[in-house]
DNA sequence: GCAACAAGTGAATCATCATTCGCAAAACTG
DNA sequence: CAGTTTTGCGAATGATGATTCACTTGTTGC
């Protein structure tokens, strides 16, 4: 008598939860938040708008799920890089590196999550976010300090002057149309910012 | 026959445009542009909303014009500085230090200029906003650039980055009550990492 | 004072969207 | 298959908030 999703259903399922997500990625990545209305998100998925109340409760979870989602991904490769080899110097400059080129090649995406803000819910969320990569961040400042690469500093808030300048740098060029010519050179000054930032010698 | 402002009412309706930014501002400052609704601000002035729409054509108009005037003002502040005496490397952190330090008296409006998006229009503003910021920061790496204090470097981007990294390192302990214990300390702490990554000895 | 016009009012209008809801279709169980 | 439960639909609902408008009030010039 009972109902239970069966195995194929319950892939459905997970298969019209991706859909919705990736659809409002999509959207995010191209007009921001602004052109990720619920409406359009469902037309973009290819369902209906009530159907979309049944994977998510409310529009800022399912942007919050998007986000951290999106934050863990990108985390996870940095805290790699960083908790790699080599010295702090080339381990903070390949993690910005690597996040600059990441940024730059999802512009509109990269600038939602990072700057554009929407409802307090999803702000919180981002704000968490930033902790989160400041956090990295402050782990390879603690290494160089402890080497001896770097002079000592606070490193919270020199870990969030390098969120907030690589950001910067990257969202600026991106907002409206104003491509930089070469890419790799913005990300390569960026990252040589970043690492006298640092104090390296 | 014809009806011409006395010089009185001239006045009066000056003091009234002024009235009305003021208490704009006096909102935002308190909660941000969510709290600034056309009928609050009306209401915070004194007036009703129609007669706000005699002094501004639209939301978006009245807070680009609070916008521009503001940062008008702090570019002001921030030239007389950094074309004053002294190394570029006193001048820069000079002026990082004056930025901060008056960002974290108003941390709200601060945080609404910054960051806090709002109509495209506003937003659009903002940019430039930055990019006037950025400018001023240019001119100093230019300079020490020039008098060699300053390793060569894409001045552009650094400036960029400076901007964003003090923004960060202000917005968030600002964002929700995340209050640094001793602001000094923060100024501090920023201005250093701004000289460290122009690249002064 | 009065005609002509400007400024001020605030409730009504409009637009935009998230969210809900009554129903229809589909999936399970036995 | 019949009965039950879930999923999907999409138009209606509701909330919010900017903007307008028919009207009142105040000013100006004579």
């Amino acid at each position: 008598m009972a109902y239970r999703r069966s195995p194929l259903m319950q892939e459905r399922l997970a298969e019209n939860r991706q859909r919705i997500v990736r659809a409002a990625r999509k959207l995010i990545a191209r007009d921001g938040f602004r052109g990720a209305s619920m409406t359009a998100v469902a037309a973009a998925a290819g369902m209906s708008t009530g159907a979309l109340y049944r994977y998510f409760p409310s529009k800022a979870e399912l942007y919050v799920e998007l986000l951290t989602e999106a934050v863990r991904h990108e985390c996870t490769i940095l805290e790699g890089i960083v908790s790699g080899r080599g010295t702090a110097r080339q381990r903070l400059r390949a993690a910005v590196e690597s996040f600059a080129r990441r940024a730059l090649e999802g512009p509109n995406l990269a600038y939602a999550f990072i700057a554009e803000p929407a409802d307090p819910e999803v702000d919180a969320a981002r704000i968490v976010c930033r902790e989160q990569f400041s956090a990295v961040f402050a782990k390879v400042l603690k290494d160089g300090i402890a080497s001896g690469e770097f002079p000592p500093q606070p490193v919270d808030v020199s870990a969030a002057c390098i969120v907030g300048a690589f950001t910067e740098a990257l969202v600026r060029p991106v907002t409206p149309s104003v491509r930089h010519a070469k890419d790799s050179t913005l990300v390569a000054a960026i990252a040589d910012f970043c690492t006298r930032a640092a104090g390296a010698k």
